[in-house]
RNA sequence: GGUCCCUUCGUCUAUCGGUUAGGACGCCAGGUUUUCAACCUGGAAAGAGGGGUUCAAUUCCCCUAGGGACUGCCA
């Protein structure tokens, strides 16, 4: 292991919204880099100046911070450095790594076509590769690499192992275009460089791209960085995750009210592993994440087991916190804000809301006593939830009145509150509650849940009983 | 077509030559439960196929099959 800090970035381009694989991506590489205290850089790659957009920028953004990804300093832009990547490619042509390539688009097509048709390989030679500069005709040219043809190049990645490649199978890629601009494939090397990126860690969809831009290094004999191709995620179908298997995005993760700490857990752990750990604080991803716990194969996408994780996280997690959380989903989703009153009874509410909401919508929807306007309209809906809401949460409350010392009239207040209020069906609350004479005062939690419940007038009798 | 990568229960995975192949999610059965959620007990469920190497292969090698990536003046 290198002495070095260790640099990792996450290079999306702002051509969509952050994508859930995206942002597992940036999760292996925040964790790898907060872990030992090294840094986490965030660039867009917007060379592609057709189809980037800054909506789409502000989107990957704001992904990152639903998921509380931060990144070190600022987000750079891949298109801002176009010169100095130029400058790189000049600087190949002068040495003899790179050359003027005057072919047409039309003649490359035609080549590939053709290639395609005789099922032959569509790697493309540009007849210009060793032809002297004083035979250059005056017209537009890209620069090509002049990657090597002979012998073999080893990469040893840290997921896939060492990985060997023949190097007759490397194309003269592209560097700059006919209008001088750079190419990706230029400017990763150079942006990764420039950036002192120690570890790249990646889709593997780029792994045959490592052995193109290895050649950079090469060719300007720069420091290589470790690297790790990560696998892909699938959808429950096992093919590449698209639309059709539903949400991609993490923005549509968020909207759909998954906890952000969940999320985090449950990309780590997909196709990342620490043992048989399965769930986890980020201090614990943080100190367990490393790059040999990664896994080779492409892992699916599983909704039930998201659900199941952040079940957990809400579960245990602070109620301020919580709340905090809670009232950005609503604003995500745009809708109404909580009120003071609602704030409070949820907050006071939260230690048993939480053990029973997997995800946003379901915390809501336990919290119906809470959201629910007051005075209660009485029809068959309204009532219906709040029955089989309040049930509930009086069932838990039984076992808390049995330790607690009430006195008669109280009882019978609460009892005939709570009956009258729900009809007939929690008249069966009476036994229960007539068995529930013991011990000293109710205990806090009691208050709480009365307020929970929302009703103040038998929380005030439950006061006056208890001095 | 070419090159490279991948393959353990339905899913995520553990195992780093010797295990009754373990865990988690999900599922099924039972229990608990005055909603929901949770919880308890039990259960079904896996090494893609074929060759080697070895005293011994899920583990190492090869082949086949299946899946994936790349093969752009996209990133």
């Amino acid at each position: 292991m290198s002495q070095k800090p260790v640099v990792t970035r996450f290079a999306p381009s702002p051509t969509g919204a952050l994508h859930i694989g995206g942002a597992r991506t940036a999760l292996f590489n925040w964790l790898y880099a907060r872990g030992r205290g090294g840094k986490f850089l965030l660039r867009i790659e917007d060379t592609d100046q057709t189809r980037s957009t800054p909506e789409n920028t502000q989107a990957i953004l704001d992904g990152l911070t639903w998921l509380g990804l931060d990144w070190d300093g600022e987000p750079t832009s891949q298109h801002a450095n176009a010169a100095r990547h130029a400058a790189v490619a000049h600087e190949m042509l002068a040495n003899g790594h790179a050359f003027k390539c005057f072919a047409t688009q039309d003649e490359i097509e035609a080549f590939r076509e053709d290639a395609r048709a005789n099922k032959t390989s569509t790697l493309y030679r540009s007849p210009w590769r060793d032809v002297a500069e004083a035979d250059h005709p005056d017209l537009p040219f890209v620069v090509r690499m002049k990657a090597p043809r002979d012998g073999s190049t080893t990469l040893h990645d840290e997921v896939q192992g060492d990985v060997t490649w023949s190097n007759d199978q490397l194309d003269d890629m592209v560097l700059l275009r006919s209008d001088g601009s750079p190419v990706y494939m230029l400017a990763v090397v150079v942006d990764d460089h420039d950036m002192g990126v120690t570890h790249v860690v990646r889709g593997d969809d780029h792994l045959a791209n490592a052995f193109r831009q290895n050649v950079i290094y090469d060719a300007m004999g720069w420091d290589k960085p470790v690297l790790a191709h990560i696998p892909l995620i699938f959808g429950p179908d096992g093919k590449k995750l698209s639309k059709r298997h539903g949400a991609t995005g993490a923005a549509e993760y968020q909207a759909m009210g998954y906890p952000a700490a969940g999320m985090r857990n449950y990309l780590a752990r997909l196709g990342w592993s620490h043992g048989d750990d399965e769930f986890f604080t980020d201090a614990q991803a943080r100190e367990w994440f490393d790059l040999d716990g990664i896994g080779k194969s492409p892992a699916r996408f599983d909704t039930k087991k998201l659900e199941n994780i952040c079940g957990q996280h809400i579960a245990i997690a602070d109620d301020a916190a919580l709340l905090h959380e809670l009232q950005a989903y609503l604003a995500a989703t745009g809708s109404e804000p909580l009120s003071e009153t609602q704030k409070d009874k949820i907050y006071r509410g939260m230690y048993c809301l939480k053990e029973r909401a997997k995800i946003f919508p379901q915390l809501i929807e336990k919290a119906h006593f809470a959201m629910v306007k007051r005075p209660l309209e009485r029809n068959e809906k309204s009532l219906a939830t709040l029955d089989n809401v309040s049930r509930g949460i009086l069932s838990e409350l039984t076992p808390q009145l049995q330790t607690v010392s009430w006195s008669r009239d109280a009882l019978e207040g609460v009892v005939s509150d709570l009956a009258e209020r729900h009809e007939t069906k929690l008249g069966k609350l009476a036994g229960p509650l007539r068995a529930a004479l013991a011990g000293r005062a109710p205990s806090p939690s009691v208050f709480d849940m009365m307020l929970v419940l929302g009703r103040d007038e038998t929380c005030a009798r439950l006061a006056e009983c208890t001095g």
